[in-house]
DNA sequence: GGAAATTTTGACCAGTTGGAAAAATGTTAG
DNA sequence: CTAACATTTTTCCAACTGGTCAAAATTTCC
């Protein structure tokens, strides 16, 4: 660890323990980087600018915001954010790492062994729930493929597609069984992210549309009320009227 | 002052520079403005630019975007794009009222008169249209949601909300009649909006997930059946002995 | 208490951005 | 041809941007 200015950028690989100044004292600045194990006053202030970012970067987008912006948010000076964050990319990409992870953890629990209409109205209900606790992690996944998803596009191609197959599969399967309408598996699940996600990231125009009366924190009920009719109503394995070929 | 007839927006300081005819002649260089009617070349170019803008704001947003971007794309200098539009603001302006003309328009078309289903399976199909084939206009609307809607406020909170009030009255209407399953509306509305548009603003997530093998356009006609049959049958009144109306 | 390490600040920079001015280059009608 | 207008280009700028750096302030550890 010479006292380097500018590294390549690591990710949160904490490892070593506490070490010696050794050799290079000269330690520059940006302290926050792989030898030292990152102190519980460091962690605090790396959350608080995540905290910061995350209300910016899902708003305007990571090209729209600027650390000036964040770092006003976070209460602290640009330098000093910088101190943390030697790069507004990584600042990003840290969000999203940690979004990804949490938001995608409602489809993992989707169980096999459970039952068909069980599993899908508790995804439903889990993913409104987020939509609801945590629209600005969902607005910043919106702003991130609106644009095309440039930081995360492997991500997406790899790792959820792996996960969506998967769960297509055991969706099919229930299909297959009869206990589930015939349909594409991955449309459902399409629908079932575009429908709750909707809350969250289109959340003023549907407090606009339902108006001061009745936007209280009622819409989330009744979407989960509605959702969870549509769904359930909607694929159950009920016999086709003719024409289904 | 004077040919003044609609709202201006005039901050700048700056004006009158070179009028030559006090009559009402051109203010400024600045030609395409109130008194001139706006010549065939005008007209040309101004849709070269708001298709360049379109193109740009719909992916990166209004701040993310810059003047210079857009100038590249419509394959002029910046100083030549702003002799057409003074301000970058203008320009998103202009976007988002064509857009949102012509967004509603498959909403208005919703028929009193017609049948239930026929009028929403039809409306579902519409939207999904305009998913396919304006995907940018679908994301410059999500780009300005997502922030707020801070230039579209009042547009969404009166016109697009008397729309909404309006069609969902006449839902409710069948839903009483016993031709539509009792629901919410407003919701009924909001999970075809948000099906629908997510084949737009989702794009590269919902192709990256359904892999190279099957994304070619065959995706629209797999999304439209499959949302077709969930909606078709969650909205269908529920087993009560009623033949008919 | 004091040296070393950590954190914060202020000054500063090069590149970008929205936009202004005006000169230069068409274009058109008489 | 040429005056009057329309369009384009060149030049320029002040504010903003992401980021650096050294010095100052603070905390940590012996």
């Amino acid at each position: 660890m010479s006292g380097k200015k500018l590294k390549a950028v690591e990710h949160p690989p904490v490892s070593a323990k506490r070490q010696h100044k050794a050799d290079a004292k000269a330690a520059t600045s940006h302290p926050p980087q792989r030898p030292r194990p990152l102190t519980r006053i460091q962690k605090e202030k790396q959350d608080i600018i995540l905290e910061a970012a995350l209300e910016v970067f899902s708003v305007h987008g990571f090209r729209g915001s600027t650390i000036d912006q964040i770092a006003e948010v976070a209460g602290m000076s640009k330098p000093n954010l910088l101190y943390y964050f030697p790069r507004k990319e990584e600042i990003h990409r840290r969000l999203i790492a940690a979004l990804l992870d949490t938001w995608l953890a409602p489809l993992r629990d989707f169980d096999e062994r459970g039952d068909p209409f069980t599993e899908i109205r508790s995804y439903i209900r889990r993913k409104l729930e987020m939509a609801r606790d945590f629209p600005r992690e969902s607005r910043l996944f919106a702003n991130e493929m609106l644009q095309g998803a440039p930081r995360i596009s492997e991500m997406i191609e790899i790792d959820l597609k792996a996960l969506v197959d998967e769960k297509a599969k055991i969706l099919l399967t229930w299909m297959e069984q009869g206990r589930l309408a015939r349909t594409d598996p991955y449309h459902l699940i399409f629908s079932i992210w575009a429908t709750t996600q909707h809350y969250a990231d289109f959340d003023v125009q549907v407090r606009a549309v339902l108006g001061k009366g009745r936007n209280g924190d009622g819409r989330f009920e009744d979407a989960a009320r509605y959702l969870e009719q549509l769904f359930m109503h909607g694929l159950s394995p009920k016999p086709r009227v003719n024409g289904s070929a």
